[in-house]
DNA sequence: TCTGCATGTTGCGCGTGTCAACATTCTATT
DNA sequence: AATAGAATGTTGACACGCGCAACATGCAGA
């Protein structure tokens, strides 16, 4: 019945096979898309309308599943958090000792940035208005929850000196954070990707020394 | 004779002063402007119009002093990287001690972010292509060598282990602009200035490490 | 004085974001 | 099964910004 009159319609069209006036995805592939097209031309170059085209749609579609530009970025954002978690549980799953696995997930992020320079921009370049997005700022927040457990786990196993877990994840992230703008920016006298993440290593070893001797001397500091 | 004719261009105009139709000092007044308008709505929102617009003059005599768009926000970066390097000497200035110095640049670029986050972002996030514009990466240059030089004051009086002076700037670099971008972005738990200058304060002594024992006893494990 | 050059203006084509009106398809209720 | 209404997609229009080309104005030196 229904593919009488799909054939009926397609007689009809010369034998053409008609493109079904229903997408079906578009909204998935609006944001694949989107990621993909910001991947190539960078957040500024990103357009609405190549956006349609590229998913084979008029230039007004994706405004049945985006209120605006804005909105399909913020997707776009929110998917990069989910995605930047990800490398980072799996970075840490690699090692077993925390400080490793701590490390691990720091390094990830930084190589996300590095590989996705882009997509890493939307995320935390996207004028503040508009992240009122509530799942935007919930996938952020786990990303963060995840370097935050890291941390927490080192000091549990005394890894780490204990005290202010948030403040300790809150340096560990502008640490990476600022690396990866940097990089991402060319402003760093860097050029190969081996050379940046050298310098990473450093920069997480210096602010978060490992050993006992310098643990023990920093705690009594503390008191 | 001048004048004269001035008083003939202004009786045919039936007294109203006529604006000059050169401006004079059009390419200043465009950086300032544009500098305004950024910071009024930021770089999305910047038009090369509205800057026209605001300086009273036609919509394309801006083209006459910059390429494109792209080069009149590469000048507004310039400026500010001028105006960050003034920033945090002023800020060293005022101590006495090398490693308050540097403490008190890294602080000052951090409020430099906080008070002009619009114009910081232009500096940072501008699309690496354009930034051949060799008068940029001077200023940017001067302004990183500025916390170069203080660490390396810091070095020459011990008040930080001696080593590679460049990789330390550069740790001191990125831990400020990681704090900065993050801040900026509104990512941070602190919702006031002071809350992100005292979270400032732990992650430059955290990962700087003042007082002489630790001194000593790193620079043993650098053997 | 006159001529060339720098500076500013007007007008245009093109592309984009977004709104409004219309077309098609799906779903649910009867 | 029929049909109304909600989803989804399309077409057309408008305003606006970028940047080009052609023109106007004023300045500076021969």
């Amino acid at each position: 019945m229904l593919l009488m009159s799909t054939i009926g319609c397609m007689l009809l069209a010369r034998m053409r096979p008609r493109k079904p006036y229903h997408h079906g995805h578009l909204e998935d592939t609006l944001l694949k898309t989107a990621i993909q097209l910001i991947g190539e031309v960078g957040p500024a170059g990103f357009t609405l309308r190549e956006v349609a085209r590229r998913a084979g749609v008029s230039h007004n579609a994706p405004y049945r599943h985006f209120a605006d530009r804005e909105e399909l970025l913020a997707a776009v954002a929110t998917q990069g958090f989910r995605e930047l978690t990800q490398a980072m549980r799996d970075a840490a799953q690699g090692q077993a000792e925390p400080l490793d696995r701590m490390k691990a997930a720091e390094l990830a992020y930084i190589e996300f940035a590095l590989r996705r320079p882009e997509h890493f921009a939307v995320m935390f370049d996207a004028p503040v208005a508009k992240r009122t997005r509530s799942d935007q700022a919930e996938a952020a927040e786990e990303a963060f929850g995840t370097l935050l457990g890291l941390v927490q786990a080192c000091q549990d196993k005394r890894q780490l000196p204990s005290g202010d877990t948030l403040q300790f994840a809150l340096l560990a992230w502008t640490m990476v954070h600022g690396i990866a703008k940097l990089s991402t920016a060319k402003r760093l006298p860097f050029d190969s990707r081996a050379g940046i993440l050298k310098f990473s290593n450093f920069v997480i070893d210096q602010a978060l020394p490992t050993d006992t001797e310098t643990l023990t001397k920093r705690s009594k500091d503390a008191k």
